[in-house]
RNA sequence: GUAGGUAUAGCUCAGCUGGUUAGAGCAUCAGAUUGUGGUUCUGAGGGUCGCCGGUUCGAAUCCGGUUACUUACCCCA
């Protein structure tokens, strides 16, 4: 049998892991730094959980778990079963006879769960980080994985602006830190309902926001083509030629919007938020990344409210998206605990490494195939044994070493091995070493080597 | 869902308008080198040419189907 994994999954080698972990790890960091905490939960949740949080095309993405064991029912039920399992084959059918479980299609729903059932117990504002995969029954592609990490951070229970900027400040000392040249895209919900609003068309905005968002690509009369196609009447869509035409600094921005939605109390509420959020920009002291107002970005997920995020990298030539996030004020109302605001981010570890892959943004450190600074070679039985107990003791020292397990016929294997692995240096020990109790140290890179005890071998290969 | 592309050795790929026994590089193993790797040299092993069918005296090559992978659209991290 040709061994194989399913489609839209990978698995990594120590090159990779190395690399990936190093993106953790800056996360992990700043997530502490800013007062995360962690949790993990289930991979799986029941289905009932996740359907309905992440609009019409997320539901149809979600991975479904068969029931187990149900060839074991009893006739009655299987006779259920089956009437179920040919209505999922006519339309996107839900039925919980037969699926009752799902993989988890993000980190912020499961966490939403995750507060109303342990209330009682969190202190609240309550900030957690996770950092675990999410799966998407996906078609995959360049940067689209069936199973990928997701990195949230995530505040909830306070409705205060001030977690938006401190977002903003880790995000910017997180790409920063991984040197990923970012542009943070933002918006706000209560923007793109405001427009709907003044348009009459507040079950469009959907369409409209992906049509406006397709602006560089098809041009403006693409646009508005694509709008009329969905059914926007012309007066409206004559009403939205200003934002179509929307462009500028963040405040130039903002200045239309004011006079765009100056009728909608829900937008004027929005722009609100928007301007807190720019006018105190300048207080965090972002260095490293862009931020620009895009009033196109609308984010497919069904449960943000507020502040809405995206960031993509603002150099090369693929540039996915590699984080969002924004604010959600009732996402735990749903599970039955009303009035908890809450807001995060999530970050992409995937599409970042591919990113910097592309970017040869990793540093050389994290290229090691080995960690370990010595190997203990020798050259029988008698020897082996002694190497054993000379790898246990550089090890208390904080030393990594290694012994090559097997007694091999020529000691070159082990040089191999060796060099292979990078390791810098080897021991060897033979006859002569053993009477002596010394050892032959020698250093890979220069091709030197010289006779040593214990003491001095720890000294050099310390260095 | 829609539309392209690809499938040949463990890996990356050649293989011309159909013509004997299907090649290269890398990797693997052995030797040159019985106390020493990375360089070099010599040799060896490794293939139902994705699968099924058709055309033909003859198919890796042409045609049809099928499966897998992949890219773009849609949507997304």
């Amino acid at each position: 049998m040709k061994p194989s994994i399913p489609r839209g999954t990978r698995d990594f080698g120590p090159a990779e892991m190395q690399k990936r972990q190093y993106i953790f790890n800056i996360l992990k960091t700043n997530f502490q730094l800013f007062g995360y905490m962690p949790i993990e939960t289930p991979s799986m949740e029941n289905i009932t959980t996740l359907t309905g949080k992440y609009g019409e095309e997320g539901d149809q993405l979600i991975f479904k778990v068969l029931n187990s064991r149900i060839h074991e029912s009893k006739d009655d039920k299987k006779e259920l079963l089956k009437r179920e399992f040919n209505l999922s084959l006519e339309k996107s059918y839900n039925s919980e006879a037969l699926t009752e479980k799902a993989l988890r299609y993000d980190l912020t729903v499961p966490f939403a769960r995750y507060v109303v059932m342990n209330h009682h117990q969190l202190t609240y504002p309550f900030k957690r980080y996770q950092i675990q995969p999410v799966w998407r029954a996906d078609k995959p592609q360049k940067g689209r994985y069936r199973e990928f990490y997701q990195c949230d951070a995530d505040v909830i229970g306070s409705n205060s602006l001030i977690n938006e900027l401190e977002l903003i400040a880790m995000m910017d000392k997180s790409f920063s830190e991984l040197q990923i040249p970012a542009r943070i895209k933002f918006n706000n919900r209560k923007i793109l309902s405001g427009i709907a609003e003044v348009l009459n068309a507040t079950d469009k905005i959907i369409d409209i926001t992906v049509a406006i968002d397709k602006l560089d690509k098809i041009g403006k009369e693409g646009v508005i083509k694509e709008l009329s196609e969905k059914g926007i009447t012309t007066e409206a869509i004559k009403t939205l030629e200003p934002l179509i035409d929307l462009s500028g600094s963040n405040s130039e921005k903002v200045n239309v919007l004011k006079q765009f939605l100056n009728q909608s109390e829900i937008g004027k509420k929005g722009i609100e938020e928007i301007e807190f959020l720019l006018n105190n920009l300048n207080t965090l002291t972002i260095k490293h990344i862009k931020i620009e107002l895009d009033i196109t970005l609308a984010r497919g997920l069904n449960y943000y409210t507020g502040t809405i995020f995206e960031a993509k990298a603002d150099a090369g030539t693929f540039t996915p998206s590699i984080l969002g996030g924004g604010r959600y004020d009732d996402l735990t109302g749903i599970f039955g605990l009303k009035g908890l605001s809450g807001v995060g981010i999530s970050f992409g570890v995937d599409r970042i490494y591919d990113v910097m892959e592309e970017l040869q943004l990793f540093p050389k450190e994290v290229n090691k195939s080995s960690s370990t600074t010595i190997l203990m070679a020798y050259f029988g039985e008698a020897e082996q044994l002694h190497c054993l107990k000379l790898v246990s003791q550089l090890r208390t020292f904080g030393i990594h070493a290694e012994i090559y397990p097997d007694v091999v016929k020529k000691i070159s294997k082990q040089f191999e091995y060796a060099d292979k692995k990078q390791i810098p240096f080897v021991g060897v020990i033979g006859g002569n070493e053993m009477a002596k109790n010394t050892i032959m140290l020698k250093n890979m890179n220069t091709g030197t080597q010289e006779e040593v005890s214990l003491e001095q071998l720890i000294e050099i290969v310390k260095q």
